[in-house]
DNA sequence: CCTTTCCGCCGCAGGATTGCGGGGATCCCC
DNA sequence: GGGGATCCCCGCAATCCTGCGGCGGAAAGG
């Protein structure tokens, strides 16, 4: 299996520990210290993960994510050196699987590539199976999601008005409607990594999320000792 | 769930303020004024968590470190009392999930540890459903299990209502149907290594899920002076 | 047949989990 | 700076789950 990992950052220490660390876990690693080398690499041969720091000479990662983008869908986790440079709102950052902020902790790095590749096996399961639409709108029981507006309409054509957490933590539940979510898998997903909140705050997103759901035939049951899944109610 | 953390650090008033701050967490905490003792409980009994100070009498926390890390995957946090203890050249940090710089506060190192529990949680659950392999449905007798909606469905199409821990007994059960478990493995591998239950544990959940399994045609069958077997009943 | 070990069941109490109301912190927009 | 919206956390109570002690019966083993 061995998969191939190619990664980008200008601090050689750090490039040093990481590329250590992932090869311990049996990957194999080509370290590069700037993107623009590494988007070379990348068209002569591509590698199946990619980590980029965002401050490099040249290009910056943000920057070589997007060219990747334009001919790839391999995993990019992005590396930041403070929480500022992710600017949500740029989008920028689109495309983009996940990102860490320095100083972060090797060990998680290395949990989270395996979790990436154990994720990207599942969805190339999932496509065999012939499912996920991704582009057009969502539809789950009488609701319809528009994942470009973040609207969310009943079935008579009422827009639900919910909050930005509530949408995130519906949308995910919508994008597994066919499987229980844990509580976990939700606070990393949604709020994501380096978040520090209680456990129980997404039961409180779910809370006011079942509330604005009652009239429809959505419910978000809970899954006992686990987590929630999407149902619809049947009467 | 309650995990338990051993910490080492000589100076005893950090100690004792971090020590603090994790027990009204909820956490079992032992506390060490020295790595090398820590190593020694470690041996004894394994923990779940270790927080290692880098300069104390006797080892230091890296030799700990490498020390724990020939023998467990346990998360390690370091602690610093300069930026440039940490060498990551030299590679001699290797393993440790973590670290902190002195002087930092103890809710920030609360707050970390609690966000690592979540990911190593998350991580075990990704890679028990990698483990399952295909997505599809577990059939036996008039049984169906669901493993992605954690749902069991009888032969008429009526929901089986488990508690978390009488499915995964059951799950195992059926992913070993060929072969009779023993108690000591159900142990091992639903309740989970290193939990201190009593055997009787499990012979009380197979009881309850015999009753609940009444109605179907799946029997748990005893395998005397060793464990069960699941067997369709012969009508 | 008798002893020992094992097994299933009962009831219970401690613990875990969850939903809920309320309070306070933060952010955003005016 | 005010006001509102949003979000997170703190207790609390209700519910559900679970492990344990005890007991009687059943299965090996002599």
């Amino acid at each position: 299996m061995e998969n191939s990992i190619y990664i980008a950052e200008d601090e050689e220490k750090i490039l040093e520990t990481v590329q250590t660390f992932l090869e311990s876990e049996g990957y194999r690693v080509r370290g590069f210290d700037n993107g623009d080398a590494l988007f070379a690499a990348f068209l002569e041969e591509p590698c199946d993960l990619v980590i980029l720091d965002v401050l490099m000479p040249g290009s910056t990662g943000f920057q070589i994510t997007k060219k990747i983008r334009e001919i790839s869908t391999v995993p990019i986790i992005i590396l930041t050196a403070r929480d500022s440079e992710l600017d949500y709102a740029t989008g920028i950052n689109l495309g983009s699987d996940d990102y860490f902020t320095k100083p972060f902790s090797a060990m998680s790095l290395v949990m989270r590539v395996k979790a990436l590749f154990r994720r990207v096996r599942l969805d190339r399961q999932e496509l065999q199976e012939g499912r996920k639409g991704e582009g057009g709108e969502l539809l789950f029981g009488d609701l319809r999601v528009n994942r470009r507006t973040k609207e969310v309409w009943t079935g008579r054509g009422e827009a639900l008005p919910l909050t930005p957490t509530e949408y995130n933590v519906l949308l995910y539940l919508l994008e597994n409607r066919d499987r229980a979510v844990s509580r976990d898998e939700l606070l990393d997903k949604v709020w994501g990594y380096g978040k520090d909140v209680e456990t129980r705050a997404c039961d409180d997103t779910v809370r006011r999320l079942r509330k604005k759901l009652e009239d429809t035939q959505v419910r978000v049951e809970t899954v006992w000792g686990f987590g929630f899944i999407l149902k619809e109610a049947h009467p």
